[in-house]
DNA sequence: CTGTTAGCGCCTTCAT
DNA sequence: ATGAAGGCGCTAACAG
């Protein structure tokens, strides 16, 4: 009786193991393990390896990620971890991902519930798949000391992260500089601020840099004038029409989003409240999604680079992975301002 | 020397093993598997199980996800296959499926690139992961054969399946028609259609049910009044912009469109046109995504319900996993029309 | 109740 | 160039 005869004889169809390949090559499984993972190269015969080849062909044999992982105290995945997946964001930067990580590394999603981080039971569970790396979308400290080990790991849209830790960011800061510049280039004295209320570290940062870049410009943005809606256009159609009165009355004539999506709600409400924009109001959003292009009027938005961001991210994870020291450990991706229709009467043309 | 000493005695921090804990406790590893994995009742004595406990707190001890795989052969991964997660349609369907599989599975999403099912290569590479379980997001029958195996699997959104497959569908034919009696409702007589051209089985569906229920209400759909375009909001804009003086010339007063995105575009260069909607041409939308409700004018649209189809599918799934039959192998979700300002003045108040 | 044993499938020395 | 053998960490089956 051998492995063959024995699997044979179970009832479950048995999946096809190296053991099986080399029995039907004739050869060792040391050989078969060289050949299906491509390091055959001159440790191999030809002939062997032809015929190790064809029995992987004919059995239609393929590595358990499993077992390797196993034996190589190691996978071959890289997680993603990013919450709120619906972040048109993402889809960018995934792609860029791949496209460094090529077949070399499988790419998964961990995905939680709208912007919560990953519960340490769930951190626990991703470190018992010995993911070969993780890329982290906006991590918080928690989750970094959760971490705790010498596992690649690369944050990516972390504007407040450790500087010893692996990053791409994206200078969310000199966008909303660019917007108060455009403000104040469109003559503009007194705005608004509609920052975002999931208190993660970019909106932070696009808040400060706008209030600090305000001042600079001579631009009054007075305490009251900043408001704060959940990243959902309904909420941000509601807090605006709630604080509309107020701004007016304080002679504001533009507003400045944290985001695409609450500039959204804002013209959504200014339609209703008869709020001419951009000749009445000026409003500018962040991210520069999709839709802001076609809306009505389109916004004039901060346009950030997703996909680059998941190419260097992926990079220097590979760095790391293959145990070098990222040439720069973290690095800032320009943003750029495309001035549109909701800022200029002329700008959606 | 004990395992203990051994491991303390090399450079890296090695990982904490179930050996560690079980020597650390006095006991063996077997008990060690017991109690971690909450199958110690009646098993494993009272004072025992406390020791092991303690151990486990002190070395902070987690198992070993390939370890545990391996010896069971599968793993606790449950893997969503979703081309296209910029669909926001997704991060709702995640968000039923997390519901259901609650901390007994994990999931993980495997995204490919824009539309496209993954190849014959990323399939395997899935497989070699011993997944718990699969759930595929409108999988093509080249996927289906790939997977070739008895492992726990259920379709979402995949109208044309083989109908031994589980899987959990929207009724999206009942939305078309729904749209074409809104139509008629409103006095039109003639129409046309705007179609994605990615080639999924929903989109043929959509298209069908739309033409036939036309047919059924007197409406009038000219071969020639059908066309096709990306799934995108600029493609859509030419494409309408291309087709429209042809439709004018015929007649045409309403146009349904195979999805919102695309509905948007059709806003977007019916503005540039001169084209006054709801009034000289009416639009609906597929899909209801959230900005269709903001939109200008608001959008017309067939709502899905995307969290339900994630928490049926992961229901099912479960049920397959443990082995037994599903209740119904296959279910399908009403979809209802939702009325708003692009198909008549007052619907977007 | 508890410990021992035998793999799960693979990769990697180490001899040959 | 090749094969035998020893784990990787865990769990299921079996003995006590």
């Amino acid at each position: 009786m051998n492995i063959g005869e024995k699997s044979a004889g179970k009832q479950p169809p048995r999946r096809v193991t190296a053991a099986m390949v080399a029995e039907h090559a004739g050869v060792s499984t040391a050989t078969v393990s060289l050949v299906a993972n491509g390091k055959s190269a001159g440790r191999v015969s030809k002939h062997n390896e032809e015929r190790v080849r064809e029995a992987i062909r004919e059995l239609g044999y393929f590595v358990d990620g499993i077992g390797s992982s196993l034996a190589k105290g190691v996978s071959s995945l890289v997680i993603l971890v990013a919450p709120d997946i619906s972040n048109p964001f993402f889809a960018k930067v995934i792609a860029g991902v791949r496209s460094v990580l090529g077949n070399d590394y499988q790419l998964l999603l961990s995905v939680t519930d709208a912007g919560i981080s990953p519960s340490a039971t769930e951190t626990r569970r991703l470190l018992g798949l010995r993911p070969a790396g993780l890329l982290v979308h906006a991590p918080t400290k928690v989750f970094l000391e959760d971490l705790a080990g010498p596992l690649p790991l690369v944050a990516l849209d972390a504007p407040g992260i450790d500087p010893s830790i692996p990053a791409v960011n994206m200078d969310v800061a000199q966008g909303a500089e660019a917007v108060v510049a455009h403000f104040a280039s469109l003559g503009h004295t007194k705005a608004a601020y509609l920052d975002g209320s999931t208190g993660t570290d970019t909106l932070m940062v696009r808040r400060e840099a706008f209030l600090d870049a305000a001042t600079h410009y001579g631009i009054e943005v007075l305490p009251g004038n900043v408001a704060s809606s959940m990243i959902d256009v309904g909420a941000a159609s509601d807090e605006f029409s709630r604080n509309w009165p107020m701004w007016e009355s304080c002679g504001v004539t533009a507003l400045a989003c944290a985001t695409d999506t609450q500039a959204f709600g804002v013209l959504h409400a200014a339609r209703h409240l008869g709020i001419r924009i951009p000749h009445r109001l000026a409003v500018t959003g962040f991210d520069d999604l999709p839709y802001s292009a076609t809306s009505s009027p389109s916004i004039t938005s901060v346009q950030l680079h997703a996909t680059e961001v998941g190419r260097q991210a992926a990079l220097k994870l590979r760095e790391l992975i293959d145990g070098q020291a990222p040439q720069s450990l973290q690095s800032m991706l320009p943003s750029s301002l495309v001035v549109r229709g909701s800022t200029t009467a002329d700008g959606g043309l």
